[in-house]
DNA sequence: AACATGGTCAACCGCAGTCGC
DNA sequence: TGCGACTGCGGTTGACCATGT
């Protein structure tokens, strides 16, 4: 379909953000939220094309983004989650608070790629790399698990509940997520959930505290670990949800093509304080 | 101290999916 | 039903930083 580029490529800016950026596309969409992308960078007075905006903010800007290294336990859910779901890096995301697709993306292709094939094992299909194809089910099944047992992961398992109940337990988004079984996943057994529980099992769910301050942080900024506890990311995430539903049909009619809302006089840090979002960052 | 190499991560690109007309 | 607009996702790129020579 013929579709035209996201936004006139010609005089948009491009690379990194500025601090100046950043406290105007914060500032106009703490106050203001987003109603549609491609308008907010005119609206916010920014010269950067609205996917551009989007992605500045859901990988770096949004307030309940936690920074940082992945926790052991988060890494071993994310390949947990992995062998299952394949490379959905949005919907492993999904599973955890305070991270982004992105982020896990690079985490994955620089560190667990790595450790994984040093472990002799198909960060694709986590199977032995050796290994024929086709398998026999059986050992197909095992694929997280055995990184566990090179003992590698976590000697806790605390994050395995999370996996248990990730994409198993999980609930609501689990419909889909079930029934999507990637090409991995598909490699792999699919019990994938129930099996691969088995990471799961072997951690039987009980969290150690001993894990790591990561784990804590992880844990603490992750309710539990445990999924079917944790908190609607969304609900976290916003209060600024709130912001998404604002009235944009007086800011949209109060400003012209070149009506940069005023939002100066906002203060962005009012809407959160503490917490993820570091003040210092924009000052 | 200077250069080379490798690792990390933010950002971009382009396609696919969804929704409304 | 088809088309266009828009968003979201995953892959890739490139700049920056750290480490090694």
């Amino acid at each position: 379909m013929g579709r035209q580029p996201c936004c006139e490529k010609v005089g948009l800016k491009k690379g990194p953000w500025t601090a100046e950026e950043d406290q105007k596309l914060v500032t106009f969409l703490l106050s203001h939220g987003h109603c549609c992308w491609r308008l907010v960078p005119k609206l916010a007075g920014l010269l950067r094309c609205g996917k551009s905006c989007r992605l500045r903010w859901t990988n770096y800007l949004r307030p309940d983004l936690k920074r940082g290294l992945l926790s052991e336990e988060e890494e071993a859910l994310v390949i947990d989650l992995h062998a299952q779901l394949g490379n959905r890096w949005s919907k492993i995301a999904a599973r955890l608070p305070g991270r982004t697709d992105n982020e896990i993306k690079n985490h994955w292709n620089t560190h667990i790629k790595k450790k994984l094939k040093k472990m002799g094992i198909d960060p694709v299909t986590h199977r032995p790399l050796a290994q024929p194809l086709a398998p026999p089910l059986t050992q197909q099944r095992d694929p997280a698990p055995q990184v566990r047992e090179e003992g590698e992961r976590c000697d806790e398992p605390s994050k395995q509940q999370a996996s248990s109940q990730g994409p198993a337990a999980g609930g609501a988004d689990e419909d889909e997520d079930e029934e999507e079984i990637t090409p991995a996943s598909a490699a792999q057994p699919h019990g994938a959930g129930a099996t691969t529980s088995s990471p799961a099992s072997a951690a039987a769910g009980a969290v150690s505290p001993s894990c790591s301050s990561s784990c804590a942080s992880a844990s603490a900024a992750t309710p539990g670990a445990d999924v079917a506890a944790w908190p609607d990311p969304i609900d976290l995430f916003f209060e600024v949800d709130g912001i998404m539903d604002m009235d944009w049909a007086g800011i949209l009619s109060g400003c012209g093509d070149d009506a940069a809302v005023d939002i100066g006089a906002v203060d962005l840090f009012d809407h959160y304080p503490g917490d993820g979002f570091d003040e210092q960052v924009w000052m």
